[in-house]
DNA sequence: ATCAATAAAAGAAATATTTCTTTATAAAAT
DNA sequence: ATTTTATAAAGAAATATTTCTTTTATTGAT
């Protein structure tokens, strides 16, 4: 199978998934100015790869002097999107999903969760933090009345794809997928699987290798 | 900062990562054999690049069958060192640290979570699903009696690198972050930043592009 | 038995990403 | 004012990864 789709943005893949990495380390620090070399120190990339990544996005630092903390922050929220906010359907009320509609950060990086769903009628009509819980045979009855961007899918994994085709024929526009399995969907939806199992694989890969830097870069 | 660690080991990362996607799929299928054509269009990935992973870990297939499921299956597992179970230690009963307490799948892939900490005094003593909760204090101390090789970070931003530091000195050999700041670690111990933040800036900039296909691959 | 069709395998090519090298610049020190 | 030093910036090179192309093998159909 062929897969035309190409990445015509010019800026890297890696390095975006870099950004938030960069946001956290910055907004922690209390400095004003902040040069590259320092930086990789700390996270242990490449300097050159984070100027690079830096002027993907036009941030501009000043020689001898390194770049503006706060500018930094500004362009990179502004670039993912932090600060017009996407709402968001969770569907799978289990331990994973709790965790994320309780997760507080998601507020400032302009996610909200504004309903969660899940097929245990007891739970349908509680609330977690301040976000109502329905049964899922609710969801497009609330598609329809507030239309939302996100599905986020955290059941498990052998209804991942049930789920998935409900938010499809929603319209939804992307899915966020936990499930362990990955799911199909039309080209024209956008999907991130976030799969902990990955992370996993890449751990004991390492372990049983038993060699101090598998890879050139730490953040893929 | 130049960074000397090559990956020799001539498989490359994104491949490692895609692994646990094929072994999912696989694992759900009733289907003694299956060709590579077929995943492809199950999994959106491009086929020539699913028997390159395969030929990489040595999944051979026969022509105009497929490959057999459960050699696959049993080789990834035997890769990735599922048979061989891995203990850890998890710092962080928040949310998060629960729901990876409670993820049953663990066991099935090779991580043994068998002990939890935290500073909260009210849980330490208790139990979930079996596993002891503890005060951080007493970290040191068990894991003399019992050495794990990874630990896992669940607490929020502001304490991760001090748990690391408590995790290095113990002498670990690997962690798995799950909290939004980068940690700080010597080379010698491996790191693995399975960061959520990551993934919903995929997917923000994906929207905020609001193009149907951004990347040629949709699993990195 | 031969032919057509499907799919794996291997290698080549293309592309994407990282790393290195050089150059330019501005601040600090002499 | 001049020199030194730290650092950004830009481009080149190297490397890694994906995608394409060709070859080969095997099944099933004629």
């Amino acid at each position: 199978m062929k897969n035309n789709g190409k990445n015509t943005t010019g800026i890297p893949v890696p390095t975006i998934r870099r950004l938030p990495l960069y946001l956290s380390f910055l907004k922690n620090l209390e400095r004003t100015f902040i040069s590259a070399p320092e930086i990789a120190r700390e996270l242990h990339i490449d300097s050159t790869q984070i100027t690079k990544d830096f002027s993907f996005i036009n941030v501009r630092g000043k020689t001898k002097i390194g770049y503006q903390t706060s500018e930094i922050i500004q362009i990179i929220e502004e670039f993912l999107g932090y600060h017009e906010p996407k709402k968001a359907f969770l569907v799978g009320i289990g331990n994973l999903g709790l965790a994320l509609i309780k997760y507080n950060a998601f507020s400032k990086e302009g996610l909200k969760i504004i309903m969660g769903f899940d097929i245990n009628k007891e739970i349908a009509g509680t609330k977690i933090n301040n976000t109502k819980i329905l049964n899922i045979n609710k969801f497009e009855e609330n598609f329809s009345k507030t239309p939302v961007d996100i599905g986020i899918i955290t059941v498990p994994s052998g209804h991942a794809q049930k789920v998935a085709d409900i938010m499809i024929n929603c319209g939804i526009k992307a899915i966020w997928n936990f499930s362990a399995t990955p799911i199909s969907i039309p080209d024209n939806i956008i999907v991130e699987n976030t799969s902990i199992d990955s992370g996993l694989a890449m751990i004991t890969w390492k372990l049983n290798k038993n060699k101090p830097l598998i890879y050139k870069n730490r953040i893929l």
